[in-house]
DNA sequence: TAGTCTATGTCAAATATTTCACATTTCATT
DNA sequence: AATGAAATGTGAAATATTTGACATAGACTA
């Protein structure tokens, strides 16, 4: 039986999430090493630049087969590009945006995002002081236009950066409408399908365990 | 011996961050409850709502000290006030925002902050389009008054929202100047003395744990 | 080509985290 | 006032995660 949201490899193997949660650090290092051209690294190396264990790169990895060689250490540039199939940055994910205000906004200027393969190809609001403005080439639509615009464009990802009293109402309409992954940053816990995949940034609760850091010392 | 970076309570025990962690969402279901007059709740109930096991909310709690009453459960208002006091959320904690983008500037808009005490006394940036402008109330200052501005205001964090090619550098430059919490956007990992917190939030390895789910199933 | 050295992949041990189970306390009802 | 039900706080068990250790494959040197 297969639990829900449970993520397995082609082996049907059970990855744990602190896993994954690694593995977009390995690829930004990676990257960093690949673009200063450093063509090997050993898990020991790369251990000291991310101020990890060794052993932890090595077991992580290993969850998803053997990338190195022994005696030699790890390709980057091979290494960086499986990390990255696995995180599925071979696709490109279409992105729209509900809710064009600053959050959105800087979300469609994150040019990051882009040479990830993530594409934000429209924002929605229901401000008509937004509709019509253009975001890096990415225009701002009705959020009335979204229905028709979910069903000519294949749209992975909605990114929800409208205030916590709408985001409840507007998901259940966007998975409604076929939206099986969301990017939430409202701070609420969206309440939908177990087959559609949520990932919270709240950002109250990032600053709260920062001061909560600050005031236990 | 106490060790870097590590938490503990007054009677000095350490507290895991995955507890930490947890403390901002409780901290949240409890302030809806008490919006909507809920007097008391039990680890049950509260469970059952946030989708946890109630054994994990005791065993949470308990770390802080015994909170309930046996047969009672949880008196709200109490509750929410001590997590509240655990997260150092009945000081004012002073921020400013380097970098006044929209990132920036959506900070700065952000009401649920000022709601829980962060305070945003001033936005910095380099950009002489910006400068001068105010964000709710919030004036965007010249970078180069940022020494001045620390001499007379007691900060407590920088938010940096500027592009990853600066932020090493200009966190350098704040902790010398006696910053001694970070709240860091970009994505980079900053390289600063032990004694100074920092707390990431990167969007990046966010979407991409969100892709790897997406493809992963 | 042989020998030495390096560094992976992996098993096992050590830690950490979560869940279970229950004695005890308190509430609520009769 | 007595009784039954409810729910905490807390040890202990069950899981999960991280670290340590090492046999072995393969790189590199001479």
């Amino acid at each position: 039986m297969t639990e829900k949201n449970e993520v397995r490899t082609e082996e049907n193997k059970v990855i744990s999430p602190v896993v994954i949660k690694r593995l977009p650090r390995y690829y930004r290092y990676l990257g960093e090493l690949l673009k200063n051209d450093v063509i090997r690294i050993s898990s020991k190396e790369l251990s000291k630049k991310m101020n990890v264990t060794a052993s932890q790169i090595r077991q992580d990895l290993n969850n998803f087969g053997g990338f190195g060689q022994q005696g030699y250490g790890y390709n980057v540039e091979y290494l960086y590009n499986e990390i990255g199939k696995i995180l599925g940055l071979d696709h490109i994910n279409n992105i729209v945006i509900i809710g064009a205000g600053n959050l959105g906004q800087a979300l469609a200027n994150n040019q990051e995002f882009d040479s990830n393969g993530f594409k934000i190809i429209g924002l929605f609001d229901v401000n008509p002081r937004l509709i019509g403005m253009t975001v890096r080439g990415v225009e701002v639509y009705d959020i009335d236009m979204l229905e028709e615009f979910l069903r000519e464009n294949d749209v992975m990802i909605a990114a929800l950066t409208l205030p916590a009293s709408k985001a409840t109402k507007v998901a259940g309409e966007l998975a409604d409408l076929g939206i099986k992954a969301f990017w939430n940053f409202a701070p609420v816990d969206l309440n939908l399908p177990e087959d559609v995949i949520v990932e919270n940034v709240h950002l109250a609760e990032s600053i709260m365990t920062l001061s909560y850091r600050i005031h236990s010392k």
